[in-house]
DNA sequence: GTGACAGTTCGATGGTTGTCGAACTATTTG
DNA sequence: CAAATAGTTCGACAACCATCGAACTGTCAC
């Protein structure tokens, strides 16, 4: 029984979103994901090389801080950022931290 | 000899600035720097029931960082947001974390 | 069922960080 | 100069965190 819960977004705290995205690893996670679609955990462009357990640690991370949810499909797992629910309780925050530069 | 130097803007990197944010303490201190006002380090009213040692740490991670800039004033010292530079090269990134909820 | 595959969890480790008090530096005021 | 004021720096300490390997859980394929 695998369930990945994601914080309602109402009691997602912007402290703890800026926390969760100051680390270069989580940063990049987002950025890849900054196209809205779901992404394999085990996508090999992710540009990391970490071993398994550490990038399950991120995942983790980004997904207790409310910046992701878990798709479970079996055996594999997808991440997707949650965008439209992060844009509207943190206008502008996302579009923001994707920017180029 | 005091001087306070922050980092070119060119230089900062966005990782450091989140990473900055995402501390309870520093992020009210810059939500009361949101006008742009230099304030006094020693202001009553930053809401904070910590040292003079630990504030000046926190002052000294938000100027390494590159989100404030200290103005020394004789024996005191003022701190600034470096809210146009920070526009300039984050856009909308401020306004964001400022932004009331 | 057996094995392969995708992920998580656990324990350990080393590095970073937030906090404090004490000592220090620098500036102003008497 | 001496005392007071504003702030930094240093050393210590505990808590946290990123990382890894090993063991574990759950699912698919044969």
């Amino acid at each position: 029984m695998g369930d990945y819960p994601s914080p309602d977004m109402a009691e997602v705290e912007l402290v703890d979103v800026l926390k969760a995205l100051g680390d270069p690893v989580r940063l990049q996670i987002v950025h890849k994901l900054a196209d809205g679609e779901p992404k394999p955990k085990t996508l090999d462009g992710w540009g990391l090389d970490l071993t398994k357990s550490t990038m399950s640690h991120h995942f983790r991370t980004l997904r207790e801080a409310g910046l992701t949810r878990t798709i479970v499909h079996g055996r594999t797992h997808a991440i997707q950022l949650r965008r439209d629910e992060l844009d509207d309780k943190f206008p502008g925050l996302i579009a923001a931290v994707l920017a180029e530069r």
